[in-house]
DNA sequence: TATTTTTTCAAACAAGCGTTTTAATGATTG
DNA sequence: CAATCATTAAAACGCTTGTTTGAAAAAATA
């Protein structure tokens, strides 16, 4: 009996959306385990129990704050993978097309998400650090398809490469991703303020350039087979 | 979870080590908020009562637990960096070396802890991910200090760079480091099998070559002053 | 040996957790 | 208007949490 009719709300948001929103907030910030419902009710200025009466429990709100996030995500990443084929033709992209298509759209929806935010760089990045098994569950499902395509169109990039070294570095690429998106509300203590987090831009494309060149170098330098 | 008690019948290690143990691997498998007292005590082998006894409180035995883990590693790292040093006389370290030095302790750890090798490279990586606020602090008191060494040395080894892309990219190397620590755990099913999680020093090697590459690339990459 | 100190143990504590219940409110429709 | 439905609200449920207690056991000291 979960119907969730999605009301518009002229002046204030919908319970269902500030109750997501909260849920992201408050998961980005002190994960599954420090998020509670009650945190979520108070975050989100709702009682505490609208939150299971919306979604049912607090997996399940969870998981459908998770999808909401992620999902866009996914879908540009493909669509700008598709970009890349068509702009060069028969030619495979190259190296930095393709981490570019990975990365870029992370940080299309930082900047898009005004208030807090680098929130969603910790979640995405929580997603994966989160030991709650149903997590590790809905993300193997998301992402296990999104690996094939990319071993697939970097082993077009780097005909020569054995599949091993692609899996290896593809590996190595996506862990580096996260990490760098994980710890990022920590550049600036890390730099001593020389670097800030602001400049959401200048940290994604040094970062496609990082992992794009720790990839070539660590494919080229490897055994070919 | 699957007791499997490492209990040596004859001589018991004393209940203060079990209980550091035991908070080892459940820190790491679970995190802070996932771990408790019950589950400690459980795993140690020892009454609810004991880590209280013997260390005052959760927090005071986490805390304990991580300055046990983390110090040995980081005086490595100190030594490996003195060592490249002297091996290239008035020469600056390379940034291999610089990295290695960085990188190559914690292998050394995992490999020296055969029981469940990997835990500890998801216990490193979650004391950066883990967002209870003591366990921030501690750490950045750990590696507030290391991350100045490392600049330093980096800041030798290429002269020509700005100090601003060196602290970027350093702050890159770090967060891949630890993202790829975090990350191991999945390396089998992100590879559908192909690469396996058991090999310690192939894992460290091409870790160690992916940021150095990553680094100096990004390094000259950059705008140079 | 007797005495003191350290360590273990079972039981209980208050507080916080996710969830459920029951009633009141608001909105929509006949 | 009355009636039906969706939503909100306050209170309580059973359970788990970290911590404390007081007595038993073990170890150390004399």
């Amino acid at each position: 009996m979960i119907s969730s009719p999605p009301k518009p709300a002229k002046q204030k948001l919908s319970t269902r959306r500030r109750l997501i929103d909260a849920t992201a907030r408050l998961f980005a910030e002190h994960g599954y385990n420090g998020l509670t419902m009650r945190s979520v009710a108070q975050e989100a200025d709702a009682n505490l129990a609208a939150a299971n009466y919306h979604f049912g429990s607090k997996d399940a709100l969870v998981l459908e704050m998770l999808r909401e996030r992620i999902q866009p995500i996914n879908k540009r990443r493909i669509a700008l993978l598709k970009e890349a084929r068509l702009r060069n033709g028969k030619a495979a992209p190259s190296a930095h097309e393709i981490f570019h298509s990975l990365i870029f759209p992370i940080g299309e929806e930082i900047a898009r998400s005004s208030k807090s935010r680098w929130s969603l760089a910790q979640l995405v990045a929580r997603t994966f650090t989160e030991p709650v098994f149903f997590i590790e569950r809905m993300h193997q499902k998301f992402f296990s398809q999104l690996a094939k395509l990319y071993h697939r169109e970097l082993s077009l990039a780097f005909p020569n490469a054995p599949s091993k070294e692609i899996h290896w570095h593809l590996h190595l690429a996506v862990s580096s991703m996260l990490g760098a998106l994980a710890q990022h509300r920590r550049l600036r203590d890390f730099t001593e303020g020389v670097c800030s987090e602001e400049e959401v831009g200048e940290m994604i494309d040094r970062l496609i350039r990082f992992v794009t060149h720790g990839f070539i170098n660590g494919i080229n330098s490897s055994p070919t087979e």
